[in-house]
DNA sequence: TTGTAAGCGTTATCAT
DNA sequence: ATGATAACGCTTACAA
């Protein structure tokens, strides 16, 4: 493989001079330009870029870390991220862990092994003074979860008053009593929107028996077993509000394998807003989250600080929307 | 951030020694181990791992390139390059080309740039010769897609022995009448497939009316809108094999649309085995590719390569299986 | 407008 | 068992 060198004696410059030619072109006189230009082509010359990165101290890369690739909620979010990565000039460096805590360290490590110049979390399992102390020396943006009371930029929408909207819309349908199928609960996000709920029940006189809430791991099978559970109930819920789209659309497998009707005998509702939501029979009634957008907005937030602005405000709540449609009974 | 020179001058040794605890610490005195290894735990340090790519000339990255992260096809393969990329300290640069020509181009120039030791190609939209010549100077693997006639490794299914059982199914249950919804004809394993259809049905004296044949992009809305043709024909198919099984699913829910039932009015099959297929009503016969394991092989095809391994007989054909579910009608 | 040369932080070779 | 030192290939002051 050739160097710059190669290229330099080829076209009898510096490397210097065929460095500018790369990087300042108007600084080098024409000739001289064309001289080097058709050594590298002669050469088939490409720029280490390893070395780039040595000397100037950044990779034109960013960590983007996920807990499950094969969910279309982030890949979709990982869409966004790319489409600005892409037309900045950064590539994606992908780190799935399966929710596996060891698996985020690793690429907290890469980061500070300056493997990329900045990451992108699509999960907040981490410890909060990690993160912090973490954003504190390199560029770090939360997107879709996030950190109660923290300062490190992030995207995300409000999960609260959304999974408020929805429990009301299912009290306005006459249902009193919901079951409620949660994500992990050591995650805020999970956390908080089963507290919309709760606190949407609470406020019209509803209690919640803890028998209704179930907790899962926002996959499809669990949404389906812990279905199972709550039909198995003496006095089982005549709907469900799923914590995302996956739980809902298995609750609404376990309720037909059980012969009884969606939404006729159990309404059930789901919250993130994916395609497959408008594919099942019947189609799910849901939280749409800005997927696409939240990406977009979370690489932007990281080029803000990868440029050195400060983005001391830094934290975006996007708009999601209540989506009827026909899971839920009606409007 | 402290760098090894740091280190050395606190532990009171050369960078070299440092360099040695970490990378061969058996070849190093106890004692002295002990000095640098607490010298660098005092001062957090974390080796600049830029530098190592330049000074060994690798980097402990692959490129990963897949027509679209969002289908749940490519994202099962990722996570088996991913599983055994992980095992072996590698990390993935997912580039998502959105079948973007231009963007495929730009991540093998990434490679020829040294941003990473090897590339895993999902998709296959480039000149045979471009890949030959690629494959000549660095690790290259083709996975699912493949080139006809080319030596470059691949790991695949027989995607024409795999449709035309898929046929011979349909033909069993009676159908004579069969649509077909290809992938893009530029890509060859959409063309093998539609061979693979093609070849059983004149073996078996049937004509196929290329009216019958539609051209899409693999996706579901390309599945919904070619199925609302079909059913505008005079004569319409009794069965249609979708050359994906998110074509198919978008041609089941064009035909529920349409007031019919699936399988009985028509048929429909896939190709793929996505989880989805086994979600929808009714669920989809297809055949099952290890997706997964597919990943798996490439990743430790290019490992092969990267350790230096002959791969002349690279070329890897896995077992595919045929999954007679609900939309076909019966077995 | 171009050239010279000093790094960037590691690792590997060759001494000691 | 350890140290000195020369790379790795590029970029960028600074000098000319």
């Amino acid at each position: 493989m050739a160097t710059i060198q190669d290229v330099a004696l080829l076209a009898k410059v510096s490397t210097a001079t065929v460095s500018r030619v790369m990087r300042q072109p108007e600084t080098v006189k024409d000739a001289t330009k064309e001289r080097v230009l058709e050594a590298i082509k002669l050469l088939d010359y490409k720029p280490n870029i390893l070395a780039r990165h040595l000397r100037r101290m950044e990779t034109k890369t960013i960590i983007v870390v996920v807990p499950d690739i094969t969910n279309p909620f982030f890949s979709e979010v990982f869409l966004g991220i790319e489409s600005i990565a892409q037309e900045q000039g950064y590539q994606l460096l992908l780190g799935n862990t399966q929710n596996d805590l060891n698996r985020e360290f690793q690429y907290l490590d890469l980061l500070k092994q300056k493997k990329a110049d900045g990451i992108i979390l699509l999960t907040a399992r981490l410890k909060k003074q990690i993160i912090e102390e973490l954003a504190e020396q390199f560029p770090v943006v939360l997107a879709c979860e996030y950190i109660e009371g923290s300062r490190v930029p992030t995207v995300s929408i409000d999960n609260v008053s959304s999974a408020k909207k929805m429990t009301q819309h299912l009290l306005r349908l006459g249902h009193q009593r919901i079951g409620y199928l949660s994500g992990p609960m050591d995650i805020i996000l999970s956390r908080d929107r089963l507290r919309g709920f709760q606190q949407c029940m609470t406020e019209h006189g509803l209690s919640t028996e803890s028998i209704l809430i179930q907790e899962g791991d926002f996959t499809y099978i669990a949404g389906y077993n812990l279905m199972l559970k709550l039909m198995a109930l003496e006095n089982p819920p005549t709907a469900v509000f799923a914590g995302n789209d996956e739980m809902a659309i298995g609750a609404i497998k376990a309720i037909k394998k059980h012969g009884l009707n969606v939404p006729k005998d159990i309404a059930v509702v789901g919250f993130d807003g994916i395609q497959l939501g408008t594919i099942i029979q019947p189609r799910l009634t849901t939280i749409v989250q800005p997927m696409f957008e939240m990406g977009v907005q979370a690489m932007k937030l990281l080029l803000k600080q990868l440029e050195g602005e400060p983005v001391s405000e830094g934290t975006l709540v996007l708009q999601e929307k209540l989506w009827i449609r026909n899971s839920c009974g009606s409007l």
